[in-house]
DNA sequence: GTGAAAGCGCTAACAT
DNA sequence: ATGTTAGCGCTTTCAC
C-alpha cells in the first residue's frame, strides 16, 4: 500500500504525470507559470508517490535555507524559555525552520557559530550568550545577519533588540523610595552580561539622584538563577550576618523569587511587611499567589517580532550588506504592581 | 582585511593550495587518505579565505543531514522544558543539529512532519504531541526513525521511551494510604495523552486494591498546567463546593503546585496538615521551599539518552528498515519524599 | 505555458 | 596519495 517512497524525486513524479521535471518544480513553487490542468495532474501524481520536495537540493541552488539559527544561553531562567518559545512560534508561523543551539552560560558561542555557518542559515539570533568580534565579522563577511536579543556587545556593530533595562530599573528604584525604603540591596546577575549591568546601573542612579549614600546600598552576587540567589540571601543575612535592608531589588524575577523564599523560609521574615522586593522580567511564575512580585515586564512578543523583522528584512534582499539599523532598538518595559512592593501612588 | 568570503567554495581553496578540489574535500573529512603536508597546506589556504564547507551540498550527496527534528508540545510544563534542554545538550554534544518545532497542545504534528520530511532529517523525536498513523507511515517509508518520548500511540508500531507512569502512580497511591488518607481527588491532565491516562489508572488501581470504594475518589480535569489546575481546585472546593478530600494527587508537578497554592491562598487550607498532595515528574521548581512536593522523579537524562541512542543507532546503518526495538522502553521512576505527603515508613 | 540544459558545492567511486 | 569524473535533486535561464 505505501509506496516505499524512500527516494521519490521530481523526475519520478514527472514521469508519472507525463510532464517535464521542471514542470514538477513549478508545480511546487507558488506563483510560477503553469496551467491549472497540469498542476493538478502533477500534484496528484506526487500524492500517489508520496513525493515530498527535497528542500536540501532547493537550498543548494537557491542559496537560501529558510532557516534561522537560534542560540540560547541561560536556559535556567524562565524568561529565556519564554523568549525561546516565542521565537519558535514566530519563526515557525513565518514558514521558517529553526536550528536551536544551547550554550553553557560560561562558554562562548563561537564554536556554535562555525556549525551555523556550515548550515547556510539565513540569519542568527543570539540570546543571553557571548560572542566574539571574530565570529561576528565571519558572519558579516558571508552576509548572514545577526541580531542580539536582550544583550549588546560594546564596540561590536551588531544590531541588538532589548528593553530599557536601565530606565526600568531606575523606575523600580524610585518605587522603593516612594514606598519608604531607606536601605537597599541589589541582587546582581551575570557579571559579564550587559543586562544585569544596566539594571544595576539604573537602580544605583535612582538612589543617587535621591541623595541616598552609596553605603545604603549593598550589592550581592546572585548568580542569575533561583538557587544561587536563594543561597546568597540566606548566607548573607543568616545568623551573624548583615542587617537586612528595607528593600531588595533582584535584577531578574527568578532571583527575586529565590530571595523571597530565603527571606521567608530561612530567615523567618515577611515580604513585604518586613522587607520589600522587586524583580525584573515579568515571568508568569512570579505573579503566582505565593509571590505576587512587583516587577518590570519586558514586552517579549514585541521584542521577538522586532528581532525577527530585522532578520527577515535583511535576508529578503540579496546583496544588502549594510544592515539598515546601526544602533540598538530599545523597547519600553512596564511596571507590574504586585504585593511585594506596593504602589505608593495608589 | 576580511576576505569578502561570501562565496568561497572548495574550488577556490583548491586553486590557492594548488591541489584538486577533491583533496580539499578530503582535508575536511576525518580519516580520509591525505598527506599531512597537503592537508596542512589546504587548511591554511582555507583559513586565509575564510572557507567553511557547505554542509548543504554535503547533505545532498551523502543523503544524511546530521540533523534531528525535535517536536515539542506543551511547553508550558517545565518538565518538557527540562526535556527539551536535555535533548538539545545531548544531541549537540553528539555533533548533531537540532531542528526544533513547537506544536500547540491541541493541534496535530502532521503538518510539522511534512516540513520535517522536506528537510531530510535523520530522525524525529516527538514529545508530548499527537501524531497520526498516516504521518508515521510516511516517515517509515522514507526510513526516517521516529521515537516517541513519554507518550505512546496505541496501535501504531512506533518506538516509545517513557517511564513507568502507571507503576509510579500506584506507588504514590499506596503512599497516600499509608499516610492515612481515606478520601481522594486526582487532578487529570491532557485527556488525549497516554501519560495522564496511565497515571490516573495506576492511582485508581492502588485504591481499588486497598478496597477503597470508587466513590471515595473524585476526578478533576486539571488542564495540564498551573493556572488551570489552580482554577479547578478553587472552583471545585470553593464556597458551596465539594468537601475537600484528605489526599490530592496531581498527575504532574506543575498542577500539584497550582493545587497547593489554590488550597492555601484561595481556600485557606494547610498542606500537608489539612490536605496531603503529591505530584509526578520531579521538576526542580516543585522542590523549592514553598512546596517541597512529594513526587515521582522521572529519570530525564536516562530517558533522553535512551531516546537518542535509538535514533543514532538506527540512523547509523543505511538499510536498517526494521527498528530493532519493537516494544516500548520503560524506565523506572523514583519517589522523592517532600513535605506534602510524608513517608509513613520513616 | 512548457521542455531542455546548465549548474548549485560537494562526495565518492574510479583511475592513476 | 591524488586527480578525474559523475552525479545528489533541485531551480532557473533560455528557447520554443
Amino acid at each position: 500500500m505505501s509506496a516505499r517512497s524512500s527516494r521519490v524525486t521530481s523526475r519520478d513524479v514527472a514521469r508519472l504525470a507525463r510532464v517535464s521535471q521542471s514542470s514538477v518544480s513549478r508545480a511546487f513553487t507558488a506563483g510560477s507559470a503553469l496551467s491549472d490542468e497540469k498542476r493538478a495532474r502533477i500534484l496528484e501524481a506526487a500524492k500517489r508517490l508520496n513525493y515530498v520536495p527535497n528542500s536540501i537540493a532547493s537550498m543548494l541552488i537557491t542559496r537560501r535555507s529558510n532557516t534561522i539559527a537560534l542560540i540560547v544561553g541561560n536556559t535556567d531562567n524562565p524568561f529565556y524559555i519564554g523568549v525561546l518559545k516565542e521565537f519558535l512560534a514566530e519563526l515557525q508561523a513565518g514558514g521558517r525552520q529553526v536550528l536551536t543551539f544551547v550554550v553553557d552560560p560560561g562558554s562562548s558561542s563561537d564554536d556554535v557559530i562555525m556549525r551555523v555557518l556550515q548550515h547556510q542559515v539565513d540569519g542568527i539570533i543570539l540570546t543571553a550568550a557571548q560572542l566574539s568580534t571574530q565570529s561576528t565579522s565571519l558572519c558579516r563577511d558571508r552576509g548572514i545577519p545577526i541580531v542580539l536579543f536582550n544583550r549588546y556587545i560594546p564596540r561590536i556593530e551588531t544590531v541588538a533588540v532589548r528593553c530599557d533595562n536601565a530606565g526600568g530599573a531606575e523606575t523600580l528604584g524610585r518605587a522603593f523610595l516612594a514606598a519608604g525604603a531607606t536601605s537597599f540591596a541589589i541582587i546582581k546577575g551575570d557579571p559579564l552580561g550587559t543586562t544585569s549591568h544596566d539594571r544595576v546601573q539604573g537602580f544605583r542612579d535612582a538612589l543617587w539622584r535621591a541623595g541616598i549614600p552609596a553605603t545604603a546600598l549593598m550589592e550581592i552576587e546572585g548568580g542569575s538563577v533561583y538557587d544561587t540567589a536563594f543561597a546568597a540571601i540566606r548566607d548573607t543575612y543568616g545568623v551573624g550576618g548583615e542587617a537586612i535592608p528595607d528593600g531588595i531589588f533582584a535584577v531578574n524575577d527568578v532571583m527575586a523569587m529565590g530571595a523571597i523564599d530565603a527571606l521567608r523560609f530561612e530567615l523567618g521574615r515577611r515580604v513585604p511587611e518586613d522587607i520589600m522586593v522587586a524583580g525584573f522580567d515579568g515571568i508568569p511564575e512570579a505573579s503566582r499567589a505565593p509571590y505576587r512580585l512587583t516587577t518590570m515586564v519586558q514586552p517579549i512578543q514585541a521584542m521577538v517580532q522586532t528581532t525577527v523583522g530585522l532578520l527577515i528584512d535583511d535576508a529578503g534582499e540579496e546583496g544588502s550588506d549594510p544592515p539598515k539599523i546601526e544602533s540598538d532598538i530599545i523597547l519600553d518595559c512596564k511596571i507590574l504592581w504586585g504585593a511585594t512592593l506596593p504602589d505608593a501612588a495608589a
